[in-house]
RNA sequence: GGGCGCGUAGCUCAGCGGUAGAGCAUCGCCUUCACACGGCGGGGGUCACAGGUUCAAUCCCUGUCGCGCCCACCA
């Protein structure tokens, strides 16, 4: 929040006659050497070519005409100081005005460019006042000018006004312009190709959205100041002669014969002492580090680069300098794909800074947690395009995981699944091998794929939900009977391979992101080498017989021990009380699925026994549907009729909505007739099943009776 | 002022034309011989709002509101 200082400055000329200009720096009109105003100014605009009185300091300045002069703001008349503001500094170009700076460089009023111009002119300029405010900060020089002014009847007014001050990071206090002399490059010439790399795909945005930023800055560049008045970087390769001639050169050689052709005679160089902007040099970095200018083995194999990996905060600082660059000096674009990920910020979403203190250490995570736990976090959580927020919490989430992981490797352990170089996975005859392998290829697809297209996220799902939800929950609860004593050794045998080979694969998978954990369950099993699980190849599916019927058979068998599993705890039937499983209606299939799965059914579902119902449902049992097949619990005296009742009608009532909806949707002539034929084949599926269900329901609710 | 992105379950986020998903959190049951950093089961969402396109919209289009960021401006 500021002032806005209305200042009359005189006309030359014309006694009693003023120009008004407004402004929020009133200290910086020392240095002003013209007033603009718009040429189609109504009132100001006839001024144009006449000339002004800078007040105090007593300089007759030119009154120019320039559409940068916006007759909407202030009062249409600007004041020009081209030394200390941006758009001064362009329009004292257009008009070849002088640049006096008025603030040194700790923004202190210097007087040492306009010393000569100073003069007295009663009642508007006094050299003796002006004198005094050589060396004061620019916020004293600012109330002493204004008094002054006002003293002098030359302040018009003052109006609130709230504007935006760049303010520097590390002092707080605003930037000051300020004129100097550095070096440039001409950004624009090297902008083009590497604008054309983008358009036409030889390099790649990933997400693609980012090449709109990209080209943002690339299409509208300025020139780059690429010198810094610093001591650390690649020195301005410029030399100076005696009388201040300029050479630039590649080395030192180089400028001495430059300057040996412009003297006519060896004369003493000295070198530039400002350095490279840090991201000029920067932008050499996918050559210079390959050993360029030589041309060697690694610059020949190694450039151009695969996948850049980098923020978005980054793109115009590092990647499009580096495109230029490359594309300057190599001939080629430096990378072919440009990976941009999000920012890590803290758990409510604030970029980490030191000052706010919300900095997560990853060393304190690690000690906390684990670099294995850290590492998969960042993966899961880094969705395209977008910031990854974490905290301890999301950490110790994913901790979770690789204990997991670990505990599902020890159980292989102990029950000796041991790798066997010979284990053939197309040789399998179990059905639970089998479908274990369809799901581990499946698996291997799915993270392949999310590797491909860049989502860590999907990568990370995909090996969390095939560890835990298929390898644990079921592969090791299934195999737990047939590994049992008394079991086929046959068959345990086949399952200890495997299972073997399902962990090796599962540890390949997981590597990228889980690399300390696996590499050490690589070892510890002797699946190779140690240390050779990096060098391993990435896992490819393999040819399964009989997929699809193992896969049908387990899914059911899944869905079986899922639904008793719901009716039993939605009932509250606590885990000590087996009951008997009966089927109703099951067709032969579905019998010889039980008879197959007996023990695992008995074991994940809490099952005394499983046969076919021959006779009617006894009383008080709890019921369900799955296919053809009525579920029946006999658990009479365990369950509460009036609940299992209620239960049974809730799911009959929320499938009759869904009929209902589906039904609609079939007599809608329309649908039938534009939607495509799959689509509409499905409705009537799902319908047909549904209606099955719920007669299915029905019939189970008509025996419960009243 | 210009641009980009985001608003989906309590939280963090996927999905992006065919009847809403995950993880965590929550609730209930379980100290079952890999794992309580665990197992099983449940509850929870008019997919920001308003129009439009379509047989069908969380998904496409237009607008509104809210949030974040980038660039420009800074009399």
């Amino acid at each position: 929040k500021g002032s806005l200082w209305y200042l009359r400055y005189p006309i030359e000329g014309s006694p009693g006659e003023f120009i008004i200009v407004a402004t929020t720096r009133p200290e910086t009109m020392l240095g002003d050497t013209a007033v603009a105003v718009h040429p189609d100014h109504p009132v100001y605009g006839p001024l144009i070519g006449k000339r002004a009185i800078l007040p105090l300091v007593g300089r007759s300045i030119p009154i120019v005409g320039d559409t940068y002069a916006d007759p909407e703001k202030g009062t249409g008349a600007v004041k020009i100081t081209p030394a200390h503001d941006f758009n001064d500094f362009e329009v004292g170009r257009r008009h070849d005005l002088p640049m006096p700076s008025v603030l040194d460089r700790q923004a202190n009023v210097t007087l040492d460019e306009i010393a000569d111009v100073l003069a007295a002119l009663p009642g508007v300029a006094d050299p003796d006042f002006v004198r005094t405010l050589a060396g004061q900060s620019r916020f004293a020089a600012r109330s002493a000018i204004v008094a002054e002014l006002e003293r002098l009847e030359l302040l018009e007014k003052i109006e609130p006004h709230t504007n935006q001050v760049p303010h520097g990071d590390r002092g707080g206090v605003p930037v000051e312009p300020l004129l100097t002399t550095q070096w440039y490059c001409n950004a624009g010439v090297l902008a083009k190709p590497a604008i054309e790399a983008v358009e036409t795909g030889k390099t790649v945005f990933v997400p693609k959205q980012w090449e709109n930023t990209f080209f943002a800055w690339m299409r509208d560049i300025q020139p780059w100041c690429i010198s810094r008045q610093l001591w650390w970087g690649h020195r301005i390769p410029a030399w100076y002669g005696p009388d201040g001639t300029v050479f630039v050169a590649k080395d030192p050689d180089g400028a001495a014969a430059q300057a040996r052709d412009h003297y006519g005679r060896d004369e003493p160089l000295v070198q530039d002492e400002d350095v490279l902007d840090t991201w000029f040099s920067s932008a050499l970095w996918p050559f210079s580090t390959l050993g360029w200018p030589e041309n060697t083995k690694e610059v020949t194999r190694y450039y151009p680069g695969d996948v850049l990996v980098t923020g978005f905060d980054i793109i115009f600082f590092w990647v499009a300098r580096m495109m230029m660059m490359g594309l300057h000096m190599m001939g080629d674009v430096p990378f072919r794909t440009v990976y941009i990920h999000g920012l890590v910020r803290d758990e409510r979403g604030q970029k980490m800074s030191k000052s706010r203190g919300n900095v997560i250490d990853p060393l304190e995570l690690i000690d906390s947690y684990g670099a294995d736990a850290l590492r998969f976090t960042i993966c899961a959580l880094t969705g395209p395009g977008r910031d990854v927020k974490l905290g301890a919490s999301r950490v110790q989430d994913y901790r979770g995981f690789v204990t997991k992981l670990w505990n599902a490797a020890r159980f292989c352990e102990m029950n000796g699944m041991q790798p066997d170089p010979t284990f053939d996975p197309g040789a399998v005859t179990l059905p639970l091998s089998r479908w274990l392998l369809a799901e581990t290829n499946a698996a291997i697809l799915d993270a392949t794929n999310a590797l491909e297209a860049y989502r860590l996220d999907e990568y990370a799902a995909a090996g969390y939900r095939f560890v835990w939800n298929t390898f644990c929950d079921w592969f090791l609860e299934f195999a737990k009977p047939l590994l049992a004593e008394g079991a086929n050794p046959a068959d345990a045998a086949e399952i200890r391979g495997v299972g073997a080979y399902v962990l090796g694969q599962i540890l390949r998978l997981l590597h990228p992101a889980i690399p300390f954990v696996t590499e050490e369950l690589w070892d510890r099993f002797g699946y190779g080498e140690p240390c050779s699980l990096i060098g391993t190849a990435w896992p490819a599916p393999v040819a399964v017989p009989g997929a699809e019927q193992a896969r049908a058979e387990l899914d059911w068998v899944v869905r079986l021990i899922t639904l008793v599993r719901s009716v039993r705890a939605e009932m509250n039937v606590p885990p000590s009380k087996p009951s008997p499983i009966l089927l109703q209606g099951a067709s032969t299939e579905s019998i010889g699925r039980v008879d197959r799965w007996i023990e695992a059914i008995r074991r994940l579902a809490r099952a005394s026994d499983v046969s076919a119902l021959t006779t009617d449902v006894p009383k008080g049992s709890a019921q369900a549907v799955l296919d053809e097949t009525t579920i029946v619990l006999p658990l009479e005296g365990l369950i509460d009729i009036a609940a299992e009742r209620a239960r049974l009608a809730k799911e009959r009532d929320k499938l009759a909505a869904d009929a209902k909806k589906t039904a609609q949707k079939l007599e809608n002539a329309d649908f039938v007739s534009r939607a495509p034929e799959e689509v509409v084949a499905e409705n009537r599926d799902r319908l047909e099943a549904a209606l099955a269900e719920i007669a299915r329901l029905q019939a189970a609710l008509d025996r419960l009776g009243n």
